[in-house]
Formats: C-alpha cells, sequence, structure tokens
DNA sequence: GGATGAATAT
DNA sequence: CATATTCATC
C-alpha cells in the first residue's frame, strides 16, 4: 500500500514537539507565522472556545518559547477579521464569484 | 498598572 | 499583504 506516500504530510504523523522555538536569527525580526505556528494557535483558539480565547491563554496554552503575547495578540486579530470575513461573505450571498 | 483589541503604522 | 506598534479602554 502507498509506500511512495512516504512524503505525505512529512512529519504530521508524529506527535507536535512539546516546545517550539523560534530561530535567533529571527528574534528581532518579524515573527514568521509557519504552518506549526498556525495550528498550535488554532489549537489553542478552539480549545478555549472563540469567545474565550484571549492572547495570554493562547501564548501560555501554545508554550512557544520566544512568541510574545502582542505577537499572539496581532495574529489573533487577523484571525478574526478571517472569521468575520467569512461570516459576511455568508450573509451577503456567495453570488458574486469573478 | 497590566491585558485586551481596534486602528494605524511600517 | 503580513506583522508590529499605538492608543484608548477595561
Amino acid at each position: 500500500m502507498r509506500e511512495d506516500d512516504s512524503n505525505w504530510f512529512a512529519g504530521w504523523e508524529k506527535e507536535l514537539p512539546s516546545q517550539l522555538q523560534l530561530p535567533s536569527s529571527q528574534a528581532n525580526s518579524r515573527v514568521v507565522w509557519s504552518q506549526q505556528l498556525h495550528e498550535r494557535f488554532l489549537d489553542a483558539v478552539e480549545h478555549f472556545g472563540i469567545n474565550h480565547a484571549v492572547p495570554k491563554s493562547i501564548m501560555e496554552f501554545m508554550d512557544v518559547d520566544g512568541l510574545t503575547r502582542v505577537e499572539v495578540a496581532s495574529h489573533l486579530q487577523k484571525y478574526r477579521l478571517y472569521l468575520q470575513k467569512m461570516h459576511h461573505l455568508m450573509h451577503a450571498g456567495v453570488g458574486s464569484i469573478s
């Protein structure tokens, strides 16, 4: 069966590492929200509930060394805008494709 | 007096 | 466009 599928989600078949660490080379640079960082973030938000997820709790649940509350808050704002946009599209009617 | 979040800046 | 910073409010 599918032996050549070894590249399928490489690394995701294992557990996530207990603690991610931002490379020191970007410690003074903008945080690059990689897929794993995003997944940790989404897991935390959905764990607490969209209405109870606050940056400090998310930051502690993610347990990512080097990530600050303000950086999480910045992305949380963007995530909320993403949800709002999607919610708005539902009510607006998804008619205008193109 | 810090945490949160919308607005705003870079 | 993605992230950081500002700022008013809780």
